[in-house]
Parts: C-alpha cells; sequence; structure tokens
DNA sequence: AAAAAAT
C-alpha cells in the first residue's frame, strides 16, 4: 500500500488550461471564473500534494484489476470486536456540515404506508442479543453506541432533521420488536420507526441465503501492492483494517458474515472519506471492491442517522392526491451503474449489507417486469440500485421522489456516457427533485478520468477527494497474453483446438458427483465477439461440438441473461460466449481464460475484457485472435502488451510500425489518442511522480509514457490520454461514423 | 460495420 503525497505542482496550469472549465461553470453560482477542482485547488503543494493529478494532462486511465473475490475467511480474521478507534485524521471539523437541507414535512398524520404482508423482522425469533451471538467473529458489539460514537461536533445535522424522530432514537432493542407477532403493520412500523442503529432479529434461512455463496480466495498480499493515491482538502486518513473507523454493529455483523477480513486499499481509503461526510471521485475498477467501498459507509451512515425525513415522505406519499402517485418511495440513497447485470450486482451486495437493518435495498432496470419492480418499490425502498433509463421511467410515473435521496452513487460513470446516459443522469441528478450537490453526499466510481468525467466531477461533487486506485501490483503479470495471427475462415477451428486443452467436454462435467465440485467451475472459459449475431452463431457452434455452452448479449431477454450468467458463474456452463456486455464491471470470478474470438477496435475495451482473467493463484490467460481486420488496435495493443511485459509476436511489432507511419489519426482509440508520446511522458514523469511509486521497479520501456514514475505498481497503467497538446480528444464519431 | 439502455 503506498499512499503517496506527491510533492511539486507542474503541471497544473497545463492541467487547467486543458480542462478549461471556466465559463462553464454554471452551477458554481452563476460567478464566472475558472473551475478550479477542488482537489487542486490548494495554493500549498506540499501539504496537498496533487501533481498527481496535475501532471495527467486531463485524462488517463487505470487498467481494470482482475476480479477479485473476497477471501473465504480462511487466514487471519484480525478482529473480534470494535475497538471504537477513531482516525485521527478524520475531518469532522470540516467546514459547515453538508446536510443542511430542511425539507417541510409532508402531510400530517401518522399511517402505516406499506399494507404488504411482507415482514422484515422474524417474530419468531427470540429478541435480545442472544441471537446475535456469532461464533466466528462477533462482529456484532452489542454494547456499541454507534449513534452518539459519530455525533462529535457536528451534532445532528438539520437535514436528519428529527420530526418524527422524537420516538426513534434510543430503544432498548427489547422496547420494540418484541410486539412484533401477527401484525405485520406494526412489524412494518417497527421496521421504520425503531432505532435503525440496531440489528433486526436474526432471520437464519435469510442469513443462509445472502452469505452462504463461495467466498473465492483471495491473496491479500497483492492487494497490499496497489497503490492508492488520495488527494483533496483536508483529506481523512485512511484506515487499516475494519475497526478503524466505526461503521455499527450492523455493518460490523455484516462484514463478519461476509468474512470479510481486512479492507481493500479502495475500501480503506473510501470508507473514511465517505463516513466524514465527504464527495468522492474515486478511478477505480470493479474488482477492487468498490462496491462495498461505497455501500458499507453510505448504509453505515444510514443507520447512525436513521431515516429522517425521507420516512415521513413516505408515510404520507399516499395521502396526496395526484402529486405524488400512490406510496411513492423516497430512497435515501441512490446508486446507478451502466448495466442491468452490474445493477444487480450491486443490489445484492446491499442485500448482504442490509441484512438485519431497517433499510430495504431495491433494483430496478430495464427488460424485467416494471409492475414487478413497482411492487418491490412499494414495500418500501431506502436504497435503490438503478439503470439510468428504468429509473426515470420511475420517475415519471411517480413511483420514485429523490427529494431526500442524500447519497448519490454513480458507478463506472466513464462507461455510462459512453452508453449515451448522460441525458438521464442529469434528468435524474439535476432536472428533478434530487437535493443539491453540498446537501447530498456524491461518489463517483470510474475507471478512467476523461474530461467528460472531470466536467461531470465539477457540476456533481461538492469539495470532494479525488482517489486514483491502482490495480494489483504485477496484473499484468498475473494475465498471460497471447496474440495470436488467425484468419477469420480459421477462427472457429483454432477455437476447438483451444478449448480441447484447456475445458472439459460437457459429457465428462455430468459425469461428476453434484457434491464434487464440477471440473468446470475452475475453469471458466470467457468468449468474447464483437457482434450479437455472432456471438449466437458461435454459441450454436459451440454447443453442436459438444461444450456446455451459453450466451450474453443485449438481445437476449433478460431472463436469458442472468440464467446464462448464473450458468457460468456455478460451472454448469463453462464456457460464455459473450459481447461487450460482460466486459466490464461483471465480477465473474474464477475466469481462467479470456479469448478474444474478435478483437475489439478500442483498447480500453480490450483492458476490460482480459481484466476478467488473472486471478492470484489462478494465473489468467487471454488469448487474442488477430488478423488483417485488427489493424485499428494493432499500436495501442502492442503498448499493453509491452507495458505488461508480454511477449510481442514480431508481425504484430513491425505492423504496428507500419500502422504508425501509414496514417495519423485514424483507428486510434479515443482515450489513448496519441499514445504514450515522450511529450506526455515527460510531462508526466516532471508532474511529480518519477519515482514517487518505486515498487518493484523496472518499467522502462522507452517512450512509454507515463509509467516509468510509477515503477512496477498498479499506476503503470495510469496511461496519460493525449499527445495533442494535451487534450483529451473525444470524437463524437465513433468507428463506425455514427 | 456495434453494443448497451425505457417501451
Amino acid at each position: 500500500m503506498s499512499h503517496v503525497a506527491v510533492e511539486h505542482l507542474h503541471g497544473l496550469e497545463q492541467q487547467l488550461a486543458v480542462l478549461d472549465l471556466s465559463a462553464a461553470d454554471a452551477s458554481g453560482g452563476g460567478i464566472n471564473r475558472r473551475y478550479i477542482p477542488p482537489h487542486l485547488r490548494n495554493s500549498d503543494p506540499s501539504k496537498n500534494g496533487n501533481a498527481f493529478a496535475a501532471g495527467r494532462q486531463g485524462g488517463y486511465t487505470i487498467a481494470p484489476t482482475p476480479t477479485y473475490g473476497w477471501d473465504g475467511g480462511r487466514n487471519n480474521f484480525v478482529n473480534g470486536y470494535h475497538d471504537n478507534c477513531m482516525m485521527a485524521g478524520n475531518s469532522f471539523s470540516r467546514g459547515p456540515p453538508r446536510m443542511e437541507r430542511v425539507r417541510g414535512s409532508i402531510g400530517g398524520g401518522f399511517r402505516g404506508n406499506r399494507g404488504g404482508a411482507f415482514n422484515p423482522i422474524n417474530a419468531a425469533q427470540p429478541m435480545g442479543f442472544t441471537a446475535y451471538e456469532n461464533k466466528d467473529a462477533g462482529g456484532w458489539n452489542t454494547n456499541k453506541d454507534a449513534y452518539t460514537s459519530f455525533s462529535n461536533n457536528r451534532g445532528k445535522s438539520a437535514f436528519y432533521n428529527d420530526r418524527g424522530n422524537t420516538n426513534r432514537g434510543r430503544f432498548d432493542h427489547g422496547g420494540f420488536g418484541g410486539g412484533g407477532g401477527g401484525n405485520s403493520r406494526w412489524v412494518e412500523e417497527v421496521r421504520d420507526e425503531g432505532d435503525w442503529s440496531k440489528p433486526t432479529p436474526r432471520n437464519e434461512r435469510l442469513e443462509h441465503e445472502l452469505f452462504s455463496g463461495s467466498n473465492t480466495g483471495i491473496n491479500f498480499e497483492k492487494y497490499d501492492d496497489i497503490p492508492v493515491e488520495a488527494t483533496g482538502h483536508n483529506c481523512p486518513h485512511h484506515i487499516e483494517s475494519f475497526q478503524d473507523v466505526d461503521m455499527g454493529e450492523i455493518i460490523m455483523g455484516n462484514i463478519a458474515l461476509t468474512r470479510y477480513t481486512r479492507p481493500t486499499p479502495v475500501q480503506k481509503y473510501a470508507i473514511p472519506i465517505v463516513k466524514s461526510k465527504r464527495d468522492l471521485m474515486a478511478c477505480a475498477q470493479t474488482g477492487s471492491g468498490k462496491t462495498a467501498a461505497f455501500l458499507l459507509p453510505i448504509l453505515s451512515q444510514i443507520y447512525t442517522h436513521g431515516p429522517g425525513e425521507a420516512l415521513n415522505a413516505a408515510k404520507t406519499s399516499g395521502q396526496e392526491n395526484g402529486k405524488f402517485g400512490r406510496r411513492k418511495q423516497f430512497p435515501i440513497s441512490l446508486v446507478l451503474a451502466p448495466t442491468r447485470e452490474l445493477a444487480l450486482q450491486i443490489y445484492d451486495e446491499a442485500r448482504k449489507f442490509s441484512y438485519r437493518s431497517r433499510v430495504r435495498p431495491c433494483v430496478v432496470y430495464g427488460g424485467a417486469d416494471i409492475g414487478q419492480q413497482i411492487r418491490e418499490l412499494e414495500r418500501g425502498c431506502h436504497l435503490l440500485v438503478a439503470t439510468p433509463g428504468r429509473l426515470v421511467d420511475m420517475m415519471e410515473r411517480g413511483k420514485i421522489g429523490l427529494d431526500y435521496c442524500n447519497y448519490l452513487v454513480l458507478d463506472e460513470a466513464d462507461r455510462m456516457l459512453d452508453m449515451g446516459f448522460e441525458p438521464q443522469i442529469r434528468r435524474i441528478v439535476e432536472q428533478d427533485t434530487m437535493p443539491h450537490k453540498g446537501s447530498r453526499q456524491t461518489m463517483m466510481f470510474s475507471a478512467t478520468f476523461p474530461k467528460e468525467i472531470q466536467i461531470l466531477a465539477r457540476d456533481f461533487l461538492e469539495d470532494y477527494i479525488f482517489l486514483a486506485v491502482g490495480r494489483v501490483g504485477s496484473t499484468s503479470e498475473n494475465i498471460t497474453q497471447k496474440v495470436v495471427w488467425v484468419e477469420e475462415s480459421d477462427k472457429r477451428s483454432f477455437l476447438l483446438d483451444l478449448l480441447s486443452a484447456t475445458v472439459i467436454p460437457s459429457e465428462v462435467q455430468e459425469s461428476s458427483a453434484d457434491n464434487v465440485e464440477k471440473p468446470g467451475k475452475d475453469s471458466l472459459t470467457l468468449v468474447f465477439v464483437e457482434t450479437k449475431k455472432g456471438a449466437d452463431a458461435l454459441e450454436d457452434f459451440l454447443y453442436r461440438e459438444g461444450y456446455a455452452c451459453t450466451s450474453i448479449h443485449g438481445d437476449r431477454s433478460q431472463r436469458d441473461r442472468e440464467e446464462a450468467l448464473s450458468q457460468f458463474r456455478s460451472g454448469k456452463c463453462p464456457i460464455l460466449v459473450a459481447t461487450a456486455v460482460a466486459a466490464r464491471g461483471l465480477d465473474i470470478s474464477n475466469v481462467k481464460h479470456v479469448i478474444n474470438f474478435d478483437l475489439p477496435s478500442d483498447i480500453e475495451e480490450y483492458v476490460h475484457r482480459i481484466g476478467r482473467t488473472g486471478r492470484v493463484g489462478n494465473l489468467g490467460l487471454a488469448t487474442s485472435f488477430f488478423n488483417d481486420k485488427n489493424g485499428n488496435i494493432t499500436k495501442d495493443l502492442l503498448d499493453i502488451l509491452v507495458e505488461a511485459k508480454q511477449e510481442v509476436p514480431s508481425w504484430l511489432e513491425s505492423l504496428a510500425y507500419e500502422h504508425q507511419h501509414k496514417s495519423s489519426n485514424r483507428g486510434r482509440s479515443k482515450r489513448f489518442s496519441g499514445g504514450f508520446g515522450a511529450r506526455d511522458y515527460r510531462q508526466t514523469a516532471a508532474g511529480g511522480n518519477a519515482g514517487g511509486f518505486g515498487g518493484r521497479g523496472g518499467r522502462n520501456q522507452a517512450g512509454h509514457g507515463g509509467n516509468r514514475g510509477f515503477g512496477g505498481g498498479g499506476f503503470s497503467n495510469f496511461y496519460t490520454s493525449d499527445g495533442y497538446g494535451g487534450s483529451y480528444t473525444h470524437s463524437t464519431v465513433d468507428w463506425w461514423g455514427n
């Protein structure tokens, strides 16, 4: 783990010039002054080193961390209990309280808003903490007063105006709850009205459902290699263990149940940042543990503060005619994600961390029955995970109000912009009833930090901390990347050869007993193709060849997509043929081999794809079929291979050379356009990073921009964006001319 | 000449 304070501030001017966000700062109150990203604002670089960002010339990319799962708890569970330790660096004294907004109360009388039979509290469970004992970890520290320990000088902010909370607050667990039997409405009220910081009773069936999933192995030493850099005003100090920051007994209990042992680097930094109510812009990949990095502290805050106004709004929404639809829900937290599968994945995590709490997570996304989703919402929704389109739909139907959404997360923000979601996102965040920035807390996650994302950060975030998370130390060395020349007509037979070497045919697989781990489960192969038609055709072909395989792409029904994914994950179908839909974000562990049957035209897409493999201890293999159709990716691919110290076929080298001299811009990826020009390189290195990440040394390819300073550490993948006077060029025309 | 996402 490195926390690097970069000493110099060269390049700041260039950075600002690049951004040129001056007059466009409309959201800044109309003052026509140059926008300076908050984390760059400090005039004393020695205190707040941020040449890191400054030297980046407007954008860089972090290659993905492979999809590490969590340790199965086999080793070193460190802590049994909270130590009530507050971080010395926590900046609770920062500025005015964030949640200042006070909403007028809506409607009057109390009325239970959920007549449904859903009973979140298992009345049959005995109350009292004997039921909470967790022999593994003792994570439930029942004596902890999470609520008061975080009050500090912030006190109860006005936002969490305790209207309706006069009877919230410090109930003993016995005060409520015991009376739950039989009366679902009473139970519902208990769910909302009780002390949100106290765990509700156990539910063994649910507990088993949520936490019995296999925990996949992880090598923490590798994680510790991931360099992280935080810049910004009064950046809270990072934590080293989950016990270093008080997240309350519900969270700690669920951490124990998930058998998370130590925070990943992004969690070490993000958790205290979010807990101290700061906005966050994090460059990190799925698989770095970022889902938990925002869910844990957000949920912790919600447990600590209770539902506040959102509760009353939800209660009374059913009473207002017309204005609100019946039972409009007012989530306290919203997570936006680009793909349906990713949304589901985040939702699944949220269910774990909201176990035994009063928070009810929901997920909405397209392609699924909206009626069903609405019914789920109406049973209560405190944390909503959504894809943008369906959420807008829900808002327009009056099913969701964002008036009390204190926590906003944009996950895979770059991806969402790439997919054209910006209008919907702005519609959701800026043109509706969501609290303004500064009133809400906003967290953005993105693999890259191009200009578009910086603008979004400027518009959505307030005085944010910028977090740059590298990837596992030598990830690129964990993944063996092969590029083979295969003509189109030979691809299928070549694929069969490849598969026969690594995949067990389905008959063999069927024969193994159910209780034995299927051989296929450990050798999942992900085959990427470029088109949906191609995916269908190839799946068909493989099926006829006797392989248990399935496919996922955007034309398949949502049900089929989810089915395919689960069959793949479970090893029932150890081969998945996929289009770009599966390239990013999906946390599919155990992928041993990624095959680029068709290479993508965008190097970033390539990097994301191969990032699906490469788990520690399970060396990953990525094989790409290359032929003369792939000219556009030649140069970038070469750069990646060299950077990752992979074998480079000599024909690729000469092709790249030819290509470079043949034409100028064409075929260059937008993010990597200009590649690693010497100019870029010098500026990045001179920007203060040279030697900064020392690490294991050795990234010294001539002309390989921006990497030397980071040694062998994860930052070797923070590519600078260009060689064109420093501007991040994003063409509005894509490779197909659309 | 594409994929994704609301219907």
